[in-house]
DNA sequence: CACCAATCTGGACTTTGTCTAATTCCCGGA
DNA sequence: TCCGGGAATTAGACAAAGTCCAGATTGGTG
């Protein structure tokens, strides 16, 4: 499966998102690279040819994505939040010096021995960051 | 054991930190805690009687105590770092409509299954988060 | 007490992200 | 084809976290 322009009007509308000129292109330089990107990343994709989209809607549109599910977040830098297209469960290794995240396949990982949560709670993800960097 | 400031020069020094006034206010307010606290916090409660440090120095300064390793940078809220006073392998709780960040215990938990790492690689350390919410 | 290296400071600056009021877009009906 | 109007986009002001630097302060040592 790979992702061309026309491909995301459909995906975006299986999303219940509006599919609009800049909402495919945002969703083109996610989808299309299957890479973790910052907003700013994403607006400088977008904005290669000629400036066509504006800073308030590339994070309007982060943020649509995410809350719409099309999109997750990941923090492990504390300077900028990447996005993921990829929403299926999984875990993250981050090279420290580089900046480099890759994807850890969930399907391997086990976790076990978690405290019971507080009553009244759910859980919403468990993130998991293995930390690495070029032996000293 | 409870942390005085007192105890801080000691503690400061057994960490090749020179002991400033300053220093130990600082190393205070998050020992004497045993809180995650951002650099914010620690500004408004390290001058909560009269103005005494500057923001300046409350972020060389933590930044100087992650470096010789008496404390630990905890990346869960996209706007901000929290530093950890607790430094034992822990994982960590983060509820994330109140921002409430809580320890859990590395002991009982048990991670299996991670891929080997790349060649000339090492694990700086393996964050894993909880994220949980109020049921809906 | 004077010296001086280490430390601290105010404030300018940068970066990431938010907000708002005004404009533009685009679809559906006449 | 020509509206009308809600949805979307935009520029730019603003905010918050963090960095940087040149000058002032401090405090231990001779
Ligand atoms: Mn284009
Ligand atoms: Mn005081
Ligand atoms: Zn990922
Ligand atoms: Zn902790």
């Amino acid at each position: 499966m790979h992702y061309t322009r026309d491909n995301m009007a459909g995906l975006l509308r299986s999303h219940d998102i509006n599919p609009t000129h800049q909402r495919i292109e945002i969703a083109h330089a996610l989808f299309s690279r299957q890479e973790h990107l910052s907003a700013d990343q994403v607006m400088a994709i977008v904005n290669t040819r000629h400036s066509e989209t504006s800073k308030a809607t590339v994070y309007n549109t982060l943020k649509l994505f995410l809350e719409k599910g099309l999109v997750r977040e990941v923090i492990v830098d504390p300077s900028k939040v990447f996005f993921d297209p990829n929403t299926d469960p999984h875990h993250h290794l981050y090279e420290v010096d580089s900046g480099k995240l890759s994807d850890i396949d969930a399907e391997h990982i086990q976790i076990s021995g978690l405290p019971p949560l507080p009553p009244g709670m759910v859980t919403e993800g468990i993130d998991l960051i293995v930390r690495i960097r070029r032996k000293a």
